[in-house]
DNA sequence: ACCTGAACACCGTTCAAGT
DNA sequence: ACCTGAACACCGTTCAAGT
């Protein structure tokens, strides 16, 4: 909302998110109106529908703009302290001044952990499945995405003999579920009296002790 | 809805958690409105707020309905082929002849992971927040209820040197979350060509071996 | 006690019309 | 291209009134 109420620049579209996501974070997805987007806004009832074909359009760009926000930062949890300003490619191949692997896991499952509690009616609207079809796919490939990091996080892994051998996207749908599971039952409140950051690292404990080379 | 459609019999309560349930499964939470069971149920708009304060009381008693179904679920999982026609009290102590712990709580997870993908809709009304605060409490005392069935198996597993020591509840809401967040991992659409069976599998091979006493 | 009918204040969505 | 205004068909919720 600049001085003037003009919004002919284009630039609804984006304003529409911004406040949408802040109106997601304050009151849910139940709060989240078009009609109440438009209205704080100061455009007309029937502005939005230009940008978005649907109400549901609109829920799918925040959850394409969340998973974004999270895979930069599993991203960046991932790699961890490690400066990756050396001379080989990108691959963060396992040297020995790195982290450990399972440092690193840990690493990313607080990160995981720390943003889903800190966007729980965001991470409803990435992970529930009643999306529109076309942007459907992209959600998935960005859930992907997040999967991919993981996996070859768990590829590192399996090279230092850290982690088990066996189909790496396969054991990162396994820890993603651990993370992603303790999340929620953070925000449904079934946690009680146990500190979620002690949650956390239990999780994190029994799952690395799962994912070691066996025997 | 009786051959003559006269609802002035108490039952109308029933009817419209029996039809909601319906309505849920076959079109969601978007899908359901109160008008909309009226008009199904033959009865005035106003009607259901003779019993539903609010939309979100049937909703709550709907999640309560649900977490009910599911522990009873969960409660003859955990004993499994048990027979638990023998002399002593009702609590499964470890004897010999009975499963051992682990396969116990191999088809506690299955049968969690069955009814999450079954019940996606009501899973998400019994795991989403927010709720009214009055129910709330209900709602997380099935919750609580849910986890120390398996905390109880745990804790059968610590006396039988099948599972790590430390505190069952704080075991059993990392058990939980694994299978939690891979049904919901499943139904977002994000297993890909893994089918559900196996990815279920390996999620326990994983957790059970992580929950093994420890070196 | 239980339900009806009207009323109110909201929605999403569409569509001619304006600039 | 982008937005407006009116219109339509839905909502949830409340409340007097009926039986």
């Amino acid at each position: 909302m600049t001085a003037d109420g003009s919004y002919h620049h284009g630039n609804l579209r984006a304003a529409l998110l911004e406040r949408a996501e802040a109106v997601l974070t304050a009151s849910g997805v139940e709060g989240l109106s078009l009609r109440g987007l438009a209205r704080d806004l100061g455009v007309s009832h029937a502005a939005p529908s230009r940008h978005f074909r649907d109400r549901r359009a609109l829920l799918d760009a925040l959850a394409v703009s969340g998973f974004t926000t999270l895979n930069a930062r599993l991203r960046s949890a991932a790699t961890d302290g490690t400066a990756e300003a050396d001379g080989t490619d990108g691959t963060a191949e396992a040297d020995g001044t790195a982290e450990p692997v399972e440092a690193r896991l840990a690493e990313l499952g607080r990160a995981y952990v720390d943003f889903a509690v800190g966007h729980t009616a965001l991470l409803d609207l990435m992970f529930t499945a009643k999306h529109a079809d076309d942007s459907s796919a992209e959600l998935r490939e960005l859930g992907h995405e997040s999967l991919l990091i993981v996996a070859r996080l768990l590829e590192a892994g399996q090279r230092t003999g850290a982690v088990r051998p066996g189909d790496p996207v396969r054991l990162a749908q396994v820890a993603f579920s651990t993370v992603h599971g303790l999340a929620l039952l953070a925000v449904a409140s079934l946690l009680d009296d146990t500190p979620l950051s002690e949650a956390t690292e239990l999780a994190l404990e029994v799952l690395l002790a799962g994912l070691r080379p066996g025997r």
